[in-house]
DNA sequence: CGTCGGATCACCCAAACGGGTAAACAGGTG
DNA sequence: CACCTGTTTACCCGTTTGGGTGATCCGACG
C-alpha cells in the first residue's frame, strides 16, 4: 500500500519463547519484515543490535538480567538511527514515560492485533514516533514545556569536521571514519586536529563529550 | 494492503487554498480516502466537524480567527473519537506542545511526503498517536521531569566504576585516573574493560558518550 | 565452607592515537 | 594579485589504548 512497504529487517528481543515464536511468525508472514536475529535479553539484545545492524528491534520491557529500558537506552546511545519498538503487557505510567525517555520510537501493548504493530514498526522506522491507542492519551498530557536550545557554535566547525565529530562520538576509529567518508586516515587526523582545538579539548573523548552536551551532533 | 486501509472520510481545516487543494489532490488520489468537506478556519471547522462527523480532521495551525489549537480543543471535548492530525510548517517547540496537548492525536510538518501524511491519518484513525521524525525526539525527550534512573542503571555498575567512567568522560587518561584515584594504571585499565564489557561498548569515547546520554554521570 | 563478585595489581603486544610538520589545491575577499 | 579558509594528503614518533591472561585479597551468599 505504501512506500514505506521497504523490507526492513527485525531484531526481536524478548525473554519469553512463546512471545519471541508468536510475534516472528506473525510479522515474517504478515508483511515483508524479515526477522534477522532474537535475543533473550537485553544484553544480547545490544550484541546483536550491533552485529545485526537491523531497522528496527522489538523489545520487550520485562526481561531478566538487562531489561528493556536499559538496553534501549544503550542501543540509542550507540546507534541513534536504530529505530527500537517497545513492547510490553503493562499500561503502567512511569514505565511508559521511561520507555519513551530511554529512546523508543514506539510504544505498543501486547495484545493488540499485528496490523497494529506492523504499523508501528513501519512508523517507527520512518523516524516518526508511535504511541499505542491505550496510552497516547495519557502521555500526551503528560507533556511539559520546554527546554532552552542553545546555539552559537554553527559556524565554529567546518561542515567537513561536523561530519567527522558525529562519527567520533559514534565510537569509530580514525581509519573507520576515513572509510565512511572516503577520505585517508591522515586526513582524517588532521580534522580530528582541528576539532580537538577548536573545541579546545585534548583527545577525542573529551571532543565526543563536549559534542553530546553542546548538542553539536544529533 | 493493510486492513487499515480502511475508507476514512476526512475534513481539511486550512486557511490556504493552494494548500487545501494540494492536500485534497494528494490524498483523494494516494489511498482510500474520502475529503467529505473543506473549511477554512477553526470557526468552520468545527461547524463543519459536526455537520459531516468525519473520522479525520487535517487541521492546520496557523489560521486567521479561531486557530488550529483552539478549533481542536473545542472538536475533542464535543468529539471525543474524531481524531484529529495537527499540520504545520513549524517545529517550534512550544507550539508543538500546545498542539500536542490540546488533543491532536498526531503533528505532521507540512512538506514532508504524501505517504507520511497518509500514514500518519491512518495511525490517528486507529487511535494511535504519531509524532513527525523531526520533532518526534524532543518530544519524547520532553516526558520526563527528571530521574530516568530505572532500574537498569544502578548496580549496573559498581562504585569503583562508576568513578572511573566518570574520569573518563572528564577525558583523562588511564594514568591520570589513576593518580587521581590512588590506583595503579593497570587496576584502572581492569576497570575500563569491565566498564566496556557492562555497557557493550567497545572502546572509551562510546563509554563516555554512553555514560552522557544515558545520565550515568554529572 | 566453598564459591562468586568486587577491588587490586601485573605483563605482553598489536593497534590506535595525538603532536609536529609540511604541502597541494579550491574558492572567496580585500 | 595576494591572502585566507577549507579540504585533502603525507610522514615520523612517542604515548595510549584495549585484548588476552593471570594473580591475590576480601566480604557476602548459600
Amino acid at each position: 500500500m505504501s512506500t514505506t512497504d521497504l523490507p526492513l529487517t527485525l531484531l526481536v528481543v524478548d525473554d519469553d519463547p512463546m512471545m519471541r515464536l508468536g510475534l516472528t511468525a506473525a510479522l515474517s508472514q504478515q508483511a515483508n519484515f524479515t526477522i534477522v536475529g532474537e535475543a533473550l535479553d537485553g544484553r544480547q539484545g545490544v550484541e546483536q543490535a550491533r552485529g545485526l545492524n537491523p531497522d528496527v528491534v522489538l523489545m520487550d520491557v520485562g526481561m531478566p538480567g538487562m531489561d528493556g529500558i536499559a538496553a534501549t537506552q544503550t542501543i540509542k546511545a550507540q546507534f541513534p538511527d536504530m529505530r527500537v519498538v517497545m513492547l510490553t503487557s503493562h499500561t503502567d505510567e512511569t514505565e511508559i514515560i521511561a520507555a519513551l525517555s530511554s529512546g523508543a520510537d514506539a510504544y505498543c501493548i501486547k495484545g493488540t492485533d499485528v496490523e497494529a504493530l506492523a504499523n508501528a514498526i513501519r512508523v517507527a522506522a520512518s523516524g516518526a514516533a508511535y504511541l499505542d491507542p491505550q496510552i497516547a492519551q495519557r502521555v500526551m498530557q503528560n507533556l511539559t514545556p520546554a527546554r532552552p536550545k542553545a546555539e552559537g557554535n554553527e559556524g565554529l566547525l567546518s561542515d567537513r569536521e561536523s561530519e567527522v565529530l558525529q562519527l567520533i562520538v559514534e565510537g569509530l576509529s580514525n581509519t573507520e571514519i576515513g572509510q565512511q567518508l572516503y577520505l585517508s586516515p591522515n586526513t582524517v587526523k588532521t580534522y580530528v586536529k582541528g576539532i580537538m582545538n577548536k573545541l579546545v579539548v585534548s583527545d577525542r573523548v573529551q571532543a565526543a563529550v563536549a559534542a553530546v552536551r553542546r548538542g553539536l551532533v544529533e
